[in-house]
DNA sequence: ATAATCCCCACCAATCCACTAGGAATTAAA
DNA sequence: TTTAATTCCTAGTGGATTGGTGGGGATTAT
């Protein structure tokens, strides 16, 4: 029941770009520095973003990548099932609605289980918006980040 | 973010148990059959069960496994959390209490989404105690199964 | 032109999953 | 007392997944 870093990786470079970008577009290597992710890996991640449409781009020198949307409505469930492929924590499809039922489903007593979890995670994903994050991040480094350049401190070692 | 085999098959053979054994001890070639599980398999599954005192057994012939716990105060959670090792969805010494805290952690955003993720998995799986699913269990089978000679009619190819 | 940047695809090592295999210890029953 | 049934334990294994790396092409501001 973990998370990949697909899922835990992308947030984190997503929330960057909303922080850092304002109305430019920011390349790769500034979010792969930043939060200490290589830009190899950080390439697939955010080209998934982009083509499900959370992030655009923009090619050439001087390019970069911007938000799509509007972080008061972009939850992280929505961010994190375009990385992730599913939250789901079964492959059942009374559970997903998709796919095929399987044989004898309609007495299958776990799906119940299976079911609420499922929907306890996609409610808790679907109710924390980008925007909440950004607050938060504000609170906090306002509090502690005022050195003169304004620089990052101290290197992401947390991988989560 | 998918639960291992390990936790669907271990919540099934639980249930089984819980099901098919009326103070007597039943043999886990049994719950194999119904299950459609192998044996050596269910064996290392029983085998973490019994150790976290879930299920307690009688070894020799006749002997077997039976439920150490009243079902309606032993919870999916608890059954769960034996067989999959933990459902934190990140190893992140904030979410689940344990361990180092990673340097930063105190100006990391993203741990208030796996916090809120872990919590509401937690609570989902910790609110549905066995007896429930057996409740369930006599509800449908009591609908359907009542052919003569009392059998299994379909194997369970559903693997969730 | 050149350098910066996005974009795409192929590959790889390590780890984990889902088992299988084999055998030792225990015990009821014949 | 033998036999068969059963729990218990450990090791191995093939395949899939994870978590990347590397190379090269396309695009574009300077």
């Amino acid at each position: 029941m973990k998370l990949s870093t697909k899922g835990r990786y992308g947030l984190r470079a997503v929330l960057d770009l909303a922080i850092n970008s304002k109305d430019e577009v920011v390349p790769l290597s500034e979010i792969a520095l930043r939060q200490n992710i290589s830009i190899s890996y950080l390439e697939q991640l955010i080209s998934k973003l982009r083509k499900a449409g959370i992030v655009t781009s923009i090619r050439g020198a001087q390019g970069g990548y911007k938000l799509a949307k509007d972080p008061a409505t972009l939850s992280v469930g929505e961010i994190l099932r375009v990385l992730e492929g599913s939250l789901e924590p079964v492959n059942c499809a009374e559970v997903t609605g998709e796919g095929e039922s399987c044989a004898g489903s309609d007495t299958c007593v776990t799906k119940l289980v299976w079911m609420r979890i499922s929907d306890s995670i996609n409610k808790a994903v679907d109710s924390i918006m980008l925007s909440e994050l950004i607050d938060e991040n504000n609170k906090i480094s306002g509090n502690i980040c005022n050195d003169e350049d304004n620089k990052v401190l101290e290197s992401p070692s947390c991988n989560n």
